[in-house]
DNA sequence: TTCCCACTGGGCAAACTTGCACGTTGGGCA
DNA sequence: TGCCCAACGTGCAAGTTTGCCCAGTGGGAA
């Protein structure tokens, strides 16, 4: 983390374009926006926009990748001796009380996902990405190849399982439901 | 007037940077403060500062240089055939139409010229050049070159003598005190 | 079908910003 | 007096953004 101007121009153009797109696709639906009236939104070239993100669904879908990394890095700080299993409820945890301010902007961004299906499939690409890395982080906890693999997934799956079932029941706390969903 | 992103980031960071000198040297006196910490306040490298202002009196006069440039433009757009003096009374008027919502920083920046001997020199220098400039523009309305410079160094002198008036008694406008500076 | 056109992705050079390094200067202190 | 050091100005290379370019794609109209 260098922290000089730079470094915080470029995460604020990434984040402005990320929420310029979150926003417009809201607004009038992931498919009438084009790349061009993101770029315009955050006030950058839409060749600036190629330079930060593949395709919309990237920059759409960026605050997702931001949330499930910072889940990573609350994995990897979890003391090297705690089983993987504890690590893992102890980093869902952490990871909801810092977030306890519930982002509008991610439930929102949760509810657009529903009706796309088009937007689902860079979802799942970018979990995926995430598990493997997941998975490499519990061998060094005690846990062999196959179960690393099958805990990482059964673990997001029980994530994404709470979350959807909150978005439909929202009458308790996020956090309550996927304390029981990883029970 | 290019008007793309490029050309908006960088007057932007022009701006900040003069407006993050101008504040720093009202808080603490234009002494006391650094080229780091203007560029720290305009999130902005020191070198930065460097490639927009020679120094820091440079940054805290560009407002002023702003405005003048605005009178120059103004005068410029006058009709071609309209004697030197008239253009130069109505373009004063006109630059003080558009301000008319007194710019407090502008005020504040005339008074902090006062206590400071040491800023008066850039002052007069720019004064100087935008003298120069401004009896250029003079000869095709069809004054001879004396009485261009002539007529440029009293209208910018009733000018000043008139903001300087105002200071002291803001009794009146501006707009006031000037139109009678210059009858 | 074929043509047209908006949208897109990406190469490339130029512009702007940044970090680093180096030499200079001017004021304070031994 | 001589030394020290903060502030400054600037050359330089690297990182980021931008404008312009061209080729590929897909949907709608002729």
């Amino acid at each position: 983390m260098d922290n000089g101007p730079r470094e915080r121009r470029k995460s604020a153009t990434r984040l402005a374009l990320h929420q310029a797109a979150l926003r417009l696709a809201l607004e009038h639906g992931p498919d009438r926006v084009t790349v061009e009236s993101i770029a315009d939104a955050a006030d950058v070239s839409r060749r600036t926009f190629s330079n930060h993100f593949a395709g919309k669904e990237e920059a759409i879908f960026y605050g997702d990748l931001l949330r499930l990394r910072r889940l990573l890095d609350l994995v990897r700080e979890r003391p090297a001796d705690e089983p993987p299993r504890t690590a893992l409820t102890r980093a869902a945890t952490a990871l909801l009380a810092e977030s306890d301010r519930l982002d509008p902007a991610w439930v929102a961004q949760r509810r657009l996902l529903r009706g796309h299906p088009s937007l689902i499939a860079h979802q799942v690409a970018a979990y995926a990405a995430v598990e493997r890395e997941l998975a490499a982080e519990l061998g060094p906890r005690g846990a062999d190849e196959l179960r690393s693999k099958v805990l990482a997934a059964t673990f997001l799956a029980a994530l994404r399982a709470a979350t959807r079932h909150w978005l439909e029941h929202p009458d308790r706390t996020l956090a309550e439901w996927v304390t029981e969903a990883l029970s």
